[in-house]
RNA sequence: GGGCCUGUAGCUUAGUCAGGUAGAGCGCCGGGCUUUUAACCCGGUGGCCGGGGGUUCGAAUCCCCUCAGGCCCGCCA
């Protein structure tokens, strides 16, 4: 059974109306690891509404998650606003300092993840955590945990094994300057907390409103609460043992709640394609990662993994693999028959379930999801064709799609030109022309492959130039130099291409400029 | 120091929660397609399930020990 359909059997236990959720803090460029947070609930809630309960999906942003430190994409100007909420400071401009306020910083980074959410087809309910406070629902739990200080306090310090100092208080409020760094507690009459910013300022915060914000631990059960949370897979920085999921499940309790079971999935690694980014700290986002691959492909990538094992998400040959497993098992699912073991079928049921919840749109066919062509043959076809009609067209040739190509194809070939075209693609899908025959390659020819090459050359230099004028010319130069189909198309392969194989050669011969694939093979020689 | 996760065929892994004869894909090898040699089809090779012990009629699966790798314990998914 699936991760996600699992889960959903349990949660069915707690009732049958669920609500998973999500939290993300938006302090810098949403990546491709902040996706899992995502999926990982959103999926449960899939599994759950296919299991039939009453099941919604929410995100939370941690809008009222102060700004904890100048990043290193912000200029020093941000210094006057370390510690105020992320909802309440301006988004940078392009040079990295405050813009004028008209974008706040927490929409500025959420904006474009929320596209990329929409585009593999999570529409979640969000919610601003800022807002939460701002209409008062934090209210009633801030001043239990305020009455209940002590006993929180010592929940958190015996379960994390932390000191918190004498004068901790569950409630940081917002100093005159904004900041709630500094500021210290100096009394509290419900609803007002009352207190001396660094400055020495007096002041007090009205619990009611987003003057002020509990602090994480404490912040996170209060809104299982308020918001009936059942599911909230969380990373794993927060599974560790005396983590906040740990402290987190007595606090709900003490604030009334039902706290969910403890979900912890593993995080994402970046591979990098090969050893020149895996120092460079390159991170990829959702968006970036969408305009390479379609977007089932990317939920698949999280879906075909158990939720608790690390995903290295390669941007190289593993997505090859990754792609062309998905469209397989769309086109070729496997079917229960009755001589299949019980194991055989319950791998057959998790992986029907990953191709299930890979679906953009859950009520769609995944059969429409798919290209009908390997990702690995669509990047051939798109290296050596400039032009998306030749791919049409040899595409009908080879049998792999019967007149006009489908419009997932169209993206998929849309996509993989990006993807060709940018900094990720793997070098060993690369097809480099070469413009003269390299001293590795010769040895790999030999004579007899030199003096095929020669013959080919005068052959070309005659042919139609067609594809198949070309396949022609490169049959009659195996016959008449007495070379094997074989030897005769890796010494081709060697002299263009540098390697033992590749694409169909006379397309890939066709795609080049006449001249020079003349002038290549006219400078065979032994030496 | 405390804790979590992972270790199954050359590679990626399913199966572990509910114990019942080791599954898949890729790769590789062979054959076919009278030829797209990174297309397509068919077949085959390949695993003392990290190691040791225990429970059981029966263990990849449960329990104990051990080795290896990754990670978390600063409000970083």
């Amino acid at each position: 059974m699936h991760w996600a359909d699992y889960t959903a059997q349990r949660l069915m236990q707690r009732g049958d109306r669920q609500v998973s959720a999500s939290g993300i803090t938006p302090s810098g460029e949403f990546h491709i690891g902040h996706l899992r947070e995502i999926l990982s609930a959103e999926m449960i809630h899939r599994a759950c509404m296919d299991a039939g309960m009453n099941s919604k999906y929410i995100f939370i942003v941690d809008s009222m998650d102060p700004l904890r430190r100048v990043y290193d994409f912000l200029s020093p100007g941000y210094e006057d606003y370390i510690g105020c909420p992320l909802a309440f400071i301006p988004a940078p401009l392009e040079d990295g300092s405050p813009g004028d306020g008209s974008v706040t910083y927490a929409d500025y980074f959420l904006k474009p993840f929320l596209d990329a959410l929409e585009q593999i087809g999570v529409s979640p309910e969000v919610v601003m955590n800022h807002e939460t406070y701002e209409k008062g629902l934090f209210a009633e739990y801030i001043d239990l945990a305020i009455r209940n200080r002590d006993e929180i306090r010592g929940i958190i310090q015996q379960i994390s094994g932390r000191d918190l100092p004498s004068d901790w208080f569950p409630y940081n409020p917002i100093g005159s300057d904004g900041s709630m760094d500094g500021v210290s507690v100096t009394g509290y009459e419900k609803p007002y907390v009352f207190w001396r910013d660094s400055s020495g300022n007096e002041g007090k915060s009205d619990i009611r409103k987003a003057h002020g914000k509990m602090p994480w631990r404490i912040d996170w059960a209060a809104r299982w609460v308020i918001h009936g949370i059942t599911c909230e897979p969380a990373g794993k920085d927060h599974g560790a043992a005396g983590g906040s999921y740990d402290t987190g499940i007595p606090i709900c309790k003490l604030l009334g709640g039902n706290p969910p079971d403890k979900i912890v999935y593993e995080w994402i690694q970046l591979k990098g394609m090969g050893p020149m980014s895996s120092s460079s700290g390159l991170t990829i986002g959702p968006m970036e990662a969408l305009s390479l691959v379609p977007p089932e492909i990317l939920r698949y990538v999280i879906a075909r993994s158990k939720i608790n094992r690390h995903i290295e998400f390669d941007t190289g040959s593993a997505l090859f693999q990754t792609a062309d497993e998905y469209e397989r098992l769309v086109a070729n699912p496997v079917q229960d028959v009755k001589e299949m073991s019980k194991r055989q079928m319950v791998a057959a049921e998790t992986q029907r379930g990953a191709i299930r919840l890979s679906q953009v749109n859950p009520e769609s066919d995944p059969i429409d999801s798919v290209g009908g062509v390997s990702f690995r043959h669509l990047s051939m076809l798109a290296q050596i064709k400039s032009s998306d009609g030749d791919v049409w067209s040899s595409l009908n040739r080879s049998g792999h799609i019967k007149g006009e190509p489908s419009d997932s194809l169209k993206v998929r070939l849309a996509r993989m030109r990006n993807w060709i075209d940018g900094p990720h693609f793997p070098e060993d899908a690369k097809l480099e022309i070469r413009s003269e025959i390299g001293d590795d390659a010769r040895g790999e020819i030999g004579t007899t492959g030199i003096n095929f090459l020669r013959k080919l050359e005068s052959l070309l230099s005659e042919c139609e130039w067609t594809d198949a004028g070309i396949s022609e010319s490169i049959s009659e130069a195996c016959e008449s130099t007495e070379v094997t189909r074989k030897q005769g198309f890796a010494s081709i392969y060697w002299a263009i291409i540098g390697r033992s194989n590749g694409p169909k050669a006379s397309s890939l011969i066709f795609e080049m400029d006449r001249g020079n694939i003349l002038s290549l093979l006219g400078n065979a020689k032994l030496e």
